[in-house]
DNA sequence: TGCATTTTATTTGTCGACAAGAAAAATACA
DNA sequence: TGTATTTTTCTTGTCGACAAATAAAATGCA
């Protein structure tokens, strides 16, 4: 794998945001597995810089929940808490309510245009039957539709939300190779109309149904997991 | 005002640590106004450590939105961002709700001894018109009740409305010398009664009156601000 | 061999120094 | 006097080095 080569011309403080998107990335799409260790000296040899840029990356993925760093002794990538995966779709769900609600409510019609954006990209990584990148754009196409409620808190958490689903979701289509459903598709065109409509109840409805349908084919795995885990 | 002094012998890993959690305070309870600048040098100084530490205190901070970090140029205090109130409004009222709903389903006994701990603590502020300590426990009071819902996603979030509601707070008891009302004390006394009872729909019916109750005190402070900005 | 203790090795946390960037001050020029 | 340009100043971003803390290895001892 070709590293950041040849161009050893960075400017000054763009280093500590390229590490972070790097490793967030990483992490995100299942490329380091959850629980690898992470070693500040040897980031610092690949990406040819100090330590310091390095550790500031990681304070702030550390931030938000991406890595945790044990007192003076290594620092690693989060482990998925499947024993609390229920708060995690409660919140997740939550989020999905109320950011197709407001979205519905204050959307502008500039924000139409990002969301169909994703949403067309979404439709193509599925026929190309590209699981990462549908993952990816799914969570970017749900982000957008956040960003149209104006709420950054609310953005915030759901932004969250949707970078620890995109690991889980990564588990999911990893070891089962399920039919990536039309119906997902479906299922955003009519969400896009239900706020392009600004039918708020509407928009709770399918946020909240699109959701479920989700945590629900998630934790049918998790459930069947669970059964082996107790068999063995 | 006598700083960190006569202890120079700070544990390994400790300093960060506490620049963290000091210029928090500080910021909260504005201490440190809104907009203020802050100097690495200086703090370095005052802490007598490094700039090494106080940047990563720094980072962290940025990285809940309590500071905010102009690039190559001065990092300052957030501004308080009056034209966006409702949607800090809208997310406080839903966090008040759900968390304290969470609580009445999820809570252990031994939780209630602390929420009731920080009842107390905050009962006592208000007896002696403290308001600061009123302020602060008050928020830990309810961040107590969302830690008994064990979720950490509304947690989290719940937590980061309550600091920057702090600040909101301050700003408020500074500028009138309202009563503070005793109904605060009675409503926390019977959020914790339907808690305990694990009544999640009286909960959450309690919750949601609560928290409107005090935006509706706030905004209709700030909105006589409003019109005087608009008057001037 | 099995366990306690010392020694080594590895990794993090902190430091002081230096250079890049941007604002402020000083200078030149009309 | 007013504006454009250069110089200075001040703050941040990055670096390499060192010391503390912990884990792993080595040693001693029964």
């Amino acid at each position: 794998m070709t590293e950041t080569d040849s161009l050893p011309e960075r400017k000054r403080g763009s280093g500590v945001k390229m590490v972070y998107d790097l490793l967030r990335d990483e992490i995100l799409d299942l490329k380091i597995a959850p629980g690898s260790p992470i070693d500040e000296v040897q980031l610092a040899e690949r990406f040819k810089m100090s330590r310091t840029p390095i550790r500031e990356a990681l304070v702030r993925l550390a931030g938000e929940g991406l890595i945790e760093t044990l007192p003076n002794r290594s620092t690693m990538v989060s482990n998925i808490d499947f024993m609390n995966l229920h708060t995690f779709f409660d919140a997740l769900v939550l989020m999905y309510r109320v950011t197709t609600r407001l979205a519905a409510q204050s959307h502008r019609p500039e924000d139409l245009a990002v969301i169909r954006g994703f949403h067309e990209d979404y439709a193509a990584a599925l026929a190309a039957r590209d699981s990462l990148t549908m993952i990816a754009t799914n969570a970017a196409f749900h982000a957008s539709i956040a960003e149209a409620g104006r709420n950054p808190y609310f953005t915030s958490l759901f932004r969250r939300l949707l970078d620890e689903g995109r690991r889980i979701l990564q588990l999911y289509y990893q070891s089962y190779e399920e039919q990536f459903p039309q119906r997902f598709v479906d299922e955003h065109a009519a969400i896009i109309a239900a706020i392009e409509a600004r039918d708020i109840d509407e928009a709770d409805r399918l946020g909240k149904a699109h959701a479920e349908a989700i945590v629900a084919q998630v934790q049918k795995l998790f459930s069947r997991n669970d059964r082996l885990d107790i068999a063995l």
